[in-house]
DNA sequence: TATGAATGAGCTTTCATTCAT
DNA sequence: AATGAATGAAAGCTCATTCAT
């Protein structure tokens, strides 16, 4: 569609190629449901498989293996909050400002893709071992430290910011509120009785990040 | 021993009771590494009952199921942390310092128990549904939210704390950044090759959430 | 049957116990007809399980793998001929006359159990790998060879036998013979059309073995 | 190169096809490597496959099964053995010295072609189908026992050898010695820890074969 | 109370082969 | 003549659980 040709016979290859694109597609975002749902060991291949146009033999077919579908699963997760923090544009504003922009960005994506925060932790609980096999994971340095490498440097030099943090420990600390918002949801909510996805709740928690940092950085 | 009988017989009705407990105690022990080392459905009853001196059988008799049996190693995970938040006394100090103070007690037992901290993990994958179907979880009241409640009235009280927090933001905001150095570790690691084992960063850490809590109370 | 008990209930224990063995041996009879008439890998747990009175489950209980299943019905299969030459009873015979009784011996028992020279092929084509994890198998001594020993002894001391050879050639060289007539029948079939099922060729090759060890061994 | 042609189009023909005839060789080749190794069902067309120069789909197109790659190699295997037959010369030999050149000919070459034996022991195991399935091998007769017929009778002329055997008999019993040697290498050695393949115990069973033979159609 | 034996259902993965130019 | 993409059918094996005393 996008790019017609002018005869029938030649435009079959790429379009085959194409449809082997959307089926790789459509297979990864069934199977990215299905892991965030019930977790790498708990998730079925077949399961998958029934959940698509395709069948369980496509999968190992395109996959070789249902931890490599995994590690595949990850790296398209991963992709949109990279992308997200590439374009992220906070070097004109000021320092506090910019950290505010920075968490609100984190706590957006994040409550707006519980599964990629579902994903995370079960790889966690498989000790990143998907992550480690993959090329594309281990390697891809993170955006979002740089931004906030150079965010944290002007608040120092303004006098603004405290020293005695660096860009990954407050890369942490935004995180950490974000994804436990999303991960620790239901024990909070089973014994706190605490509904996450209370829309009220959910805007003064997306104030409260940007508001914690701040305070933190700026306390000297 | 303890209790000595006149016949030999009878003794053994105590005695084995006793058997009884220790081998429940034993398979939960068991249980509670394969589960927080597995994960739920990667944890193997076989291999539980093949680290234990008892039978798969055993398992089975004591606890009805799997999903039981991580039930009852839930209960007994959550009891550790719960009897340490009953004895903390911090009524007595200033509202700033019982902060920091609850975020410290928070800090290291999430830090000794990291088995605590990916059960949890686990289970919200799970979508805590063996708390729900947990009395003794479902229904015990979390006494550090008590503590924090009384605290926050006194910061407040004195003019000290912010007002548009509450106990449950307070606890989570401490929680979110305990739990993550656990629970995120690997990924962290294998994505920005920080090691949250690392004792200066560990000390570093302790401090961080404590002035990050306490400066966010007071910024007003 | 053997042991009739006189009360029901405690003849249950024993009675399980031996329909257990009685299983087993269902499962290694059908498989040692399945593995010989296939192959290793040819052979189908499916197929085995199919042709018992039992499941592949069973299968799996009683054996832990296809692999394993394959040494115990190696280890059956050479229970056989071991217990024949075991019993085998040739020292107050004329040394020729005893090396032609044990030819026979291995003639018959060859021509009679053509799916253990089948076995013995297969396991063959996988470079004695089964027989490796035997112990049962490769501890086993050969008491064809003992027998074979004292024959030559006596042999050579008469001044009947040359000197040249010891036990384990004159076994390879029988085993050899006996084991190619039902061995490489198939071939020798499709290329030369001579059946060697013929009764009365299987007459004729059982005297020229004897004959050939005899001649070969009285040649000085 | 061989057959330089006018234009480049027309020379595409001869190329090619000698291109198909190489690749061909080396699919054979290489599969014939496998299925001595591994067995029919053991080798993998995948496997093959990837240890050519080729891919999988070439393998069908040439050789349309896995069966039919099968019967291919075995008609090259026999190949080998029937062209070093027909070039035996031994008709005005002495009749003993005659059966012993043949006795060491086939030693010689199973000894030296240990695949061409397990091809042919997993061809037995299989019942000689892919034979049956040859025009190639089934129709073909074996030199050698035009050879050995003409050396029995002018041995029996001579008065030198028995009577009772006929040449098929003999090519049995040398083939069997030979055969076995190879085929039954692995359990001989896992049983009885004889290495068939040190030099000294090989000569020793090369004049073996042919002083066997030889003792045997000499003795009347 | 305690337990050895058994098992149905389902898991991931693999295999030779065919489709479709 | 040649080939990349796709696939149905099954394979070996494992799992939590129950049977039966």
């Amino acid at each position: 569609m996008a790019a017609p040709s002018s005869d029938g016979v030649a435009s079959a290859g790429p379009e085959r190629i194409r449809d082997a694109d959307r089926t790789r597609a459509e297979i990864l975002d069934t199977a990215a449901r299905e892991f965030a749902e019930k977790g790498f060991d708990g998730a079925r291949v077949d399961e998958i498989a029934a959940k698509t146009r395709t069948t369980k033999r496509m999968i190992y077919y395109y996959f070789t293996s249902k931890d490599q579908l995994f590690v595949e699963v990850l790296e398209r997760a991963y992709t949109v909050i990279r992308s997200l923090e590439q374009h992220l544009d906070v070097d004109h504003l000021d320092p506090a400002e910019a950290i505010r922009q920075l968490a609100r960005l984190t706590f957006d994506h994040h409550e707006s893709h519980p599964d990629f925060v579902r994903l995370v932790s079960i790889e966690n609980i498989h000790r990143a071992e998907h992550i480690a096999r993959s090329k594309a994971l281990s390697n891809l340095a993170n955006p979002a430290l740089d931004v906030l490498t150079r965010i944290l440097a002007r608040g120092r030099e303004a006098g603004q910011f405290r020293e005695d943090v660096d860009a990954l420990d407050v890369h942490m600390a935004i995180s950490a509120f974000c994804v436990f918002r999303t991960a620790n949801r239901y024990t909070f909510n089973a014994i706190f009785d605490r509904d996450m996805l209370d829309p009220a709740l959910r805007d003064h928690h997306r104030r409260m990040v940007a508001d914690m940092l701040v305070s933190y950085l700026t306390t000297r």
